[in-house]
DNA sequence: GATCAATATTTACGCGCGCAAAGTTTGCAT
DNA sequence: ATGCAAACTTTGCGCGCGTAAATATTGATC
């Protein structure tokens, strides 16, 4: 680094051989300057280490280079995990993600969509709560900055939704379970949050019915997104009872499935295929734990990897085009069987 | 809302009846203005939804009213966990986080770090990810931008670090595990990059010798993050061999002792502190997992609480003085033991 | 009603950059 | 050498707000 202090682009041009505004075309899209220009920007950029200031940039910009990204609950793995793979993809097409989680509350999602706002992003990315969500609200978000739903579906909100085809991950581990085992009853909560959570009910009642068998339902109660919790608790209550109806239980999702592996093991109850076992459980999406239950929990793939790239790639048209299309887009995408050694 | 639009602080300055100094005083701090003109603007604030433009306010604010929130890997549960504490806390005092995740690499870190410097925050909340990272750089950062680090110490960086007391928790569990069955061996990494780990296992060390045991170190390979992948399948391996060397293991960490969980069920070992178990299995962070294991994982946790306090307080207090104290503060907090089902 | 401190207003500048218009230079093709 | 488009430089405005100085107004106190 030299000894000169720069203080700003007009400093950083004048050290760089070359005016002020070249420079900023350089910055935003070096490719967009002569080969010889860029050469001696970037030369200049290794001795003063210089940055254009962010603040002036977007105030002045038309559009930011910000997408925001926000997830329901980043406790949760799955979100997590999917979360990371959206940044990258989005850093990747040169824009800045922004992650925000909604804690499982809507006051937290209008307060993350409100701080979104502030920051004026190109487009937002948003996996809402479901039915907590203040679908108003989010409309209205939606209807004044590019918006692209993933994982969790509301009607209207948003200019394109990709998520699961929960009728056909749904189908193969029903199909599954009772090709191999008794038929599944579900295991799910009475008043699910989470949309999906129906879908997957109707799933399983019309899996059931193609097969000839009598769709058989294990409601529990229990609130919030503490999944493990309420399937543990439940289970526990279940197996004291000895009210499963079945030895074979698919579970509405994978983190009520850890829940209630945990109550059988507690319970004495041996989960697993094998001859001497007494209960199948399966679950849904393969959460980032699935592997370490005990015993490995069989389960459904969501296929994140596709969700993640055609969402991306959505909000990216939308903000280059800068308008909405005539209609609403949605995929849903297949999930795979994963077996391990619950089911 | 009236019809009339919004466009600037002056725009909304004259329509609620106050002057544009006044009004930017106001939003600085409602309770700097006189009464009768703070009940004005708040009048006018509900009629016209104005908000400042946060760019042109952050370009010319001396400081800005951001926290950077730094951790090594979000899709770890705790990290997400004790990031979530933090997050309430920061927007509490009126500041605004910024929350990122390093993904388990040094390159992701400082380019967190990088991308943070450009937004210009008052002060950092950092991680680090520990013998991976790159110290330079970190410690040429937080002599630029006032940080405190948290979870792992890094020598030199940062004007504090909290954490955990590792002496008293590894104490505390390696107590308990010899009043109540065989002495423990310590499962861990070979080549740990968590600098915890390295004060647990020397910690482990003096705790057996203060009981006058011998320690028994089980090291296993394995590179990266993934602990719970390692834990399994190096757990796999030694259960194969029948190399444990005792009847009581402590892991390095709660991850571990989940993939060695679900490597003891594979192989048919019983954990678990009756009669007629094969094996002990405690971990140390408590981990959110951690009570759905099978059986349920005995572990010392982690003040998180105390530990998001402190540095957030710690943070603030920087920010507010302006000054970079004498000397570098450190603070570690106890451990409680947490009983369960495995040890 | 006079006094005085607290608070408002008016006026003005500057932050760092995007962006546009006009003129100039460059480099490649003929 | 000529031509011409592409890329550059120069000049200058404007974004929305913080902040400062000078001045005017407010409201509580005596």
């Amino acid at each position: 680094m030299s000894g000169v202090k720069i203080r700003n682009m007009e400093d950083f041009a004048s050290v760089s051989g070359i005016s002020r505004p070249t420079v900023s075309k350089y910055f935003n899209d070096p490719e967009s300057v002569r080969k010889s220009t860029k050469v001696k920007i970037e030369a200049a950029l290794e001795q003063y280490d210089y940055r254009p200031n962010i603040y002036a940039v977007n105030q002045n910009r038309r559009r930011t280079k910000n997408i925001g990204l926000v997830v329901p609950n980043l406790t949760d793995p799955f979100f997590a995990a999917i979360a990371r793979t959206i940044e990258g993809l989005v850093v990747e097409a040169g824009f800045n993600p922004l992650l925000l989680s909604s804690h499982g509350g809507p006051d937290q999602e209008m307060a993350n969509l409100e701080s979104l706002r502030s920051i004026k992003p190109a487009g937002v990315l948003l996996a809402p709560l479901g039915r907590q969500s203040n679908r108003e609200a989010l409309a209205a978000f939606s209807a004044q900055i590019p918006t692209v739903l993933f994982d969790a579906n509301l009607d209207g909100v948003g200019e394109a939704f990709f998520g699961s085809d929960n009728n056909q991950s749904v189908d193969l581990i029903v199909d599954y379970l009772c090709r191999s085992g008794e038929p599944p009853v579900l295991f799910e909560m009475e008043n699910p949050i989470n949309p999906n959570a129906f879908r997957r009910r109707t799933a399983y009642g019309k899996a059931m019915e193609r097969l000839s068998y009598a769709p058989h339902f294990l409601r529990v109660g229990g609130d919030g997104w503490n999944f493990e919790e309420i399937g543990y608790r439940e289970g526990l209550k279940v197996f004291a009872a000895n009210r499963m109806p079945s030895k074979t239980v698919l579970c509405s999702n994978d983190r009520l499935a850890i829940g209630l592996l945990a109550a059988a093991f507690e319970s004495g109850i041996k989960v697993g295929l094998g001859r001497d076992d007494d209960l199948r459980i399966a679950g849904h999406d393969d959460h980032p734990f699935a592997r370490y239950t005990c015993p490995g929990l069989t389960t459904v793939s969501q296929d994140y990897g596709a969700i993640s790239a055609r969402s991306v790639d959505t909000i990216l048209k939308l903000i280059e085009t800068g308008e909405s299309p005539a209609s609403r887009q949605v995929a849903l995408f297949e999930g795979r069987l994963v077996m391990r050694g619950s089911a």
